[in-house]
DNA sequence: CATATATACTCACTGAGTGAGTATATATAC
DNA sequence: GTATATATACTCACTCAGTGAGTATATATG
């Protein structure tokens, strides 16, 4: 299994390593550039930017280095390693959300950085995402086919779960014109 | 402050505190009968039903006590108190949700336990829920008119929210229909 | 007779998220 | 000219979400 566990497990740690393929950089530049490129679609206060950060050294990701400043307070100065970079390409790639949610938070910032690093892989992406998305609606007939009428209030949150994917759907396509992503080829 | 900060703090927690209304139970049986009732609304594991119960008991709201059984293991045999009983109908009443993910979840819940405890305030938590749908699209609508255009995928993101504020707005009449709320009297 | 399932709860761990605090520099407002 | 707000840069303590595995016993099923 693994893939997405239910909710949660959702934060945008691989936009913060995204941003640090473009160069080093330090904690409190990369929160703002991440409010201002990405803040209508998440929200993550400076706190929970440092903690994420952290986690991402521990791990391995990207490596500090404390660089003195004459007056303003010490900087870390963060790079991404080489593992870092492999895990941030492979989520790029592969990294395909399953709900409403993860699909307006990780597939668009999926989106930014496919375009920002690797435009030539947009239409892949895409027809990926839009596939899981088919897919999804499926899953979700099929358990409201077989789930017991007088379920009322599972029945109706499927129900707006099916509807949000039909929504998603014509959602993408509307994507698809703005970046100009061709109908199904592959 | 207060209200839903932005995510995050959704939590079943009330629809256990409703649960216990109807009479005292413990954490093996509310979880059963939340998964059977509600667990194609919200997700609840076990171990994350019994953590939410032990907080509830330690703000006041549940008192616990152990009952012995001659052969199955112990249970805590767990009691509304009245400060959670007060808690609860204030929920149930002024919990109002705002995003579309605490709409499928709370407001369910929340029509969920008015059926079953306050039915005859049916009407009233569904026009407030439904007022504060179309006070959130408005505020979306303002958010994208003032929003520079070459803010792409703040813009998309903030596109995707808006309309599905408007597909729940129509799942929001399905409901009415399916409970016979009247349109609109006050 | 073995094994799966039901009853009932506990524990250790990772991670999301907030809010406040620390300390200094520069710009702006009165 | 001095008070105040804003920008730079990061830390800390805390609460809550969520998982996965473990403990221990009873009964049903093949």
């Amino acid at each position: 299994m693994t893939e997405n566990k239910h909710s949660g497990n959702l934060s945008p740690e691989f936009a913060l390593l995204g941003f640090l393929i473009s160069g080093p950089s330090h904690g409190y530049d990369l929160h703002q550039r991440f409010v201002a490129e990405l803040g209508h679609v998440w929200h993550l206060s400076q706190s929970q930017a440092y903690a994420i950060l952290k986690r991402l050294e521990n791990r391995g990701d990207i490596s500090a280095q404390v660089v003195e400043q004459e007056k303003l307070p010490a900087r870390q100065r963060l790079k991404i390693t080489a593992q870092g970079r492999r895990r941030f390409f492979e989520w790029l790639e592969l990294g395909i959300s399953a709900t409403a949610r993860s699909i307006r938070l990780e597939f668009l910032t999926r989106l930014y950085f496919t375009q920002l690093h690797r435009p030539e892989n947009t239409s892949q992406i895409y027809q990926a995402q839009f596939a899981k998305i088919e897919s999804s609606i499926e899953e979700l007939e099929s358990l409201i086919e077989h789930l017991p009428l007088e379920q009322t209030f599972n029945h109706l949150s499927l129900d707006l779960r099916l509807q949000q994917m039909k929504l998603i759907q014509n959602w993408m396509a509307e994507i698809r014109a703005q970046f100009h992503i061709s109908k199904e080829i592959r």
